[in-house]
DNA sequence: TTGAATACCTAGGATGCCGATGTATAATAT
DNA sequence: ATATTATACATCGGCATCCTAGGTATTCAA
C-alpha cells in the first residue's frame, strides 16, 4: 500500500518528534528508521524530511548540531544530529493527543458506530 | 480539540464516501452530520466541502441531482443530492483500507511497539 | 423587518509533499 | 583504476487542497 500525500501530511511532524523523543538522531537515520519500523509503509522522501526538520528547528521544537559519526560506525563522516527541546516535547504530547482523538473520530465514521 | 489542516486533508474524501455509502445526501446535510457525529471534533468548512464534492463528481465517484426537499421537512427548498457510484464504492473500500493500514503504522511509531 | 438558519457557490492565499536535481564522501564492485 | 552504489546533506518549483472571505437566494421566527 502506497499512502496518499494527504495522509502523509498529517503524520510527518508527530512521527519525527516521536523519534527524537527517545534519542538524538540525524536526518538520514530518521528516514531509514521510519521506513523499516513500518515495513516500508511510511516511505518519506528526502524532499519531505529535510525541509520539515528545518521548519521544526525554526520553531524551536528541535535543535541541530553537526558532529562526527562514531568511528566504529562511519568514520570520517559528518552528520547533523537533531535533539528534541522541552518545547518540542510539549508539542509532541499535544500532537499525539490530537492524533488519537482525530483517528477515533475518523474511525467512528468510517466503521459505523452510529449508535 | 481543533484538528490541524494537515490532519483534515487525509480524511475528507473517505468520510464523504462513507456518508454517501448509506444513502444519498445533500452537501449542507453532510456538513452538519459530520459535525454532530463527531461531537464537533471534525468541523469542516463549506469552502472545503463543496469544492471536494465537485471534484468527486468530476472523478465519477459520486453523482449529483437537484431535487425538492421533502414537503414535511423543508417545503419549497431545492437541494443538490449526491449519490455514490459503483466506482465510488470501490474507491471507498480502497480508501478505508488505506486509512486502516496508515493509522496502524502511525500508532506503531507514536505509541512505541518497537518490538 | 430584521436576523438567523438553510442551502448553494467561488476566488485567492497559504501551506506542505514530492520529483528533480545538486553537492560531497565512503564503500564496494568490476 | 574506475564505476557504481550507499551514505548524508540540501533546495526549488509544481501541484493539490484547506480555509478565509465573500457572494446569492430562500424560509422562518422574533
Amino acid at each position: 500500500m502506497d499512502f496518499s500525500q494527504d495522509l502523509i501530511r498529517g503524520s510527518v511532524v508527530p512521527v519525527i518528534l516521536a523519534m527524537l523523543k527517545d534519542r538524538p538522531m540525524y536526518g538520514y537515520e530518521i528516514l531509514k528508521l521510519v521506513n523499516s519500523r513500518t515495513n516500508g509503509q511510511l516511505e518519506w522522501k528526502e524532499g519531505t524530511l529535510y525541509p520539515t526538520l528545518h521548519r521544526l528547528q525554526a520553531q524551536r521544537y528541535i535543535t541541530a548540531k553537526w558532529a562526527d559519526a562514531p568511528s566504529d560506525e562511519a568514520p570520517g563522516r559528518k552528520r547533523k544530529y537533531y535533539s528534541i527541546t522541552r518545547k518540542g516535547l510539549a508539542e509532541f504530547t499535544r500532537r499525539t493527543e490530537e492524533w488519537s482523538e482525530f483517528s477515533l473520530a475518523v474511525n467512528a465514521i468510517l466503521f459505523g458506530c452510529t449508535s
